[in-house]
DNA sequence: TTAAGTGCAAAATCTTTGCAAATGT
DNA sequence: ACATTTGCAAAGATTTTGCACTTAA
């Protein structure tokens, strides 16, 4: 599906931002930092990214994930469920601070005290990617 | 062991802010955010709070966790490697902000992609505590 | 005594809010 | 036309830095 098409799906508005994020967001198939997604859309305001995300999330188009760096990382996903968050882990290179999606690794289930309600679930591994590795 | 025993233990000087905060966050036995620990230490300030934190995570005294609400939480640990951050999962109530040690539950093993080192995993639950089920 | 730790003030970040102008439907 | 969204400026919140004073060893 179009991003504009999807946007309407959505029943949010079709703008300039939400177009060219989302499509950042999509074509770069992991999640990213407020900062990264800035670096390649600077003609967009700051706190006009940080709204834009807000309804691409409260719309389900985007999911936030969060490292142990303390920023919020991005992901735009399909809703065939089988990409980013669909209950995968998350590995975050503690060098070049890049976020991937290890989408064949399934969240586990696990066992909680008492009356504990869950509603999400979040695995993230921290190490060094292939790339920086070799260098 | 001792609170200024195990400073000692671990290289750091022996400071009325090391021991007030080590105790606190061993007396609580779960992780804590930075200004939970600040409201039971008024007369320690902030700077230093950080910086206290910091020594005593550098000394392994103390591990960090964070969970989605952005905030980091520190956790006193035993060297039994039983308790806190043993390789356990993680809860966050989403309704009053507080951490639990799922000690029992231990984060299990991930395959990852080629030549990716894994220096730290960390599991987080999201949902309601027994307590604000209940209200 | 002397190197490390603390507290205060101030800078640097990061995020949110208010409001007028621009844009989508 | 009318409700949303955007951009700018400015307020808030959080974390870091600089530096003189204090404290532990």
């Amino acid at each position: 599906m179009k991003t504009n098409e999807r946007l309407k799906a959505s029943n949010l508005r079709v703008t300039k931002a939400r177009i060219r994020i989302l499509d950042i967001l999509e074509a770069r198939g992991m999640p990213m930092a407020h900062t990264e997604i800035l670096n390649l859309a600077q003609d967009i305001d700051r706190v006009t990214l940080y709204r834009v995300l807000d309804s691409l999330v409260a719309a389900s188009l985007v999911h936030k994930v969060q490292g142990t760096d303390g920023t919020w990382r991005f992901c735009a996903h399909e809703d065939d469920g089988q990409t980013c968050p669909g209950g995968h882990a998350h590995f975050l290179c503690e060098k070049c601070g890049q976020m991937f999606c290890l989408t064949d690794q399934k969240i586990p289930h696990f066992e909680l005290p008492n009356a504990f309600t869950v509603s999400h679930k979040q695995v993230l591994i921290l190490g060094l990617c292939d790339a920086c590795h070799h260098t």
